[in-house]
DNA sequence: TTCTCATATTCACTTATCCGAATATATGTG
DNA sequence: CACATATATTCGGATAAGTGAATATGAGAA
């Protein structure tokens, strides 16, 4: 009964919040505060949604010290591949989402919460 | 906020009785009764989902006499185009469905539920 | 009109989902 | 060690989603 599996992955794409967080690590990974920072939500709210997505297995974390790095998972199956599809399209039918975007594009560029050479990729 | 636009068409394909009337409606149009048949679930539950899909935008009906047709409706944007290409893929994801093709295929030879003349394609 | 058949809707109920608040864990720091 | 910081989990409650049973609608057919 693998239809379970196609259910959790659709599901992960039908909450506000986790359709945000999967458009934000689309860019680039990040780690929790900064997601809690460019959503406004409160932390746990974020944390149980990642929980989520990585048991539905679209992110995975990688840690470093106190911080968690969250960033998507490489599809392994086609029918993942295009799900990860439709967020690029998204914008364009919910213009509003752009706005974390542009938010999560400055707090990278003045550094986010951790400290600086937490992150593996350049900025 | 058009958001909730995204959010109900994602949501559409969450359930798995929804998930199996779009993969259905893939291969050509059908009537209520056929899909009751082919699902295997009582024709009310048919028919909210049938209505759910097309309050999503995603299907289309079509009446004759006593029968509708559901369709699945032309995606008129790349996001509705690329969520509909995720049903190709969802079969080698969970081959239990593919269960209700065959069983479609068998009732689209029988006739289904409609007299002839009914269905506007060929069969 | 009356009857039948195909489909749709309503209602009461159960279950799932999401949230805020509080708390726990885990890692680094002084 | 005690403390601070980053993240995770648990708990209780509110709301939403899905269901079965019963019923309504609406279009032929008799």
């Amino acid at each position: 009964m693998r239809t379970a599996a196609v259910n959790r992955m659709f599901r992960a794409f039908t909450d506000p919040i986790r359709l945000r967080i999967l458009l934000l690590l689309r860019e680039d990974e990040m780690c929790v505060g900064d997601l809690v920072e460019v959503l406004q939500v409160p932390q746990p709210t974020a944390s149980r949604h990642l929980r989520y997505l990585r048991e539905a297995g679209l992110v995975e974390v990688r840690k470093d010290g106190r911080w968690c790095f969250y960033s998507l998972t490489e599809a392994r199956t086609s029918f993942h591949a295009k799900l990860l599809d439709c967020l690029g399209s998204c914008f364009q039918e919910a213009p509003e989402l752009e706005g974390d975007q542009a938010r999560a594009k400055r707090l990278r560029m003045t550094g986010g919460c951790c400290p600086p050479g937490c992150e593996e990729t350049s900025r």
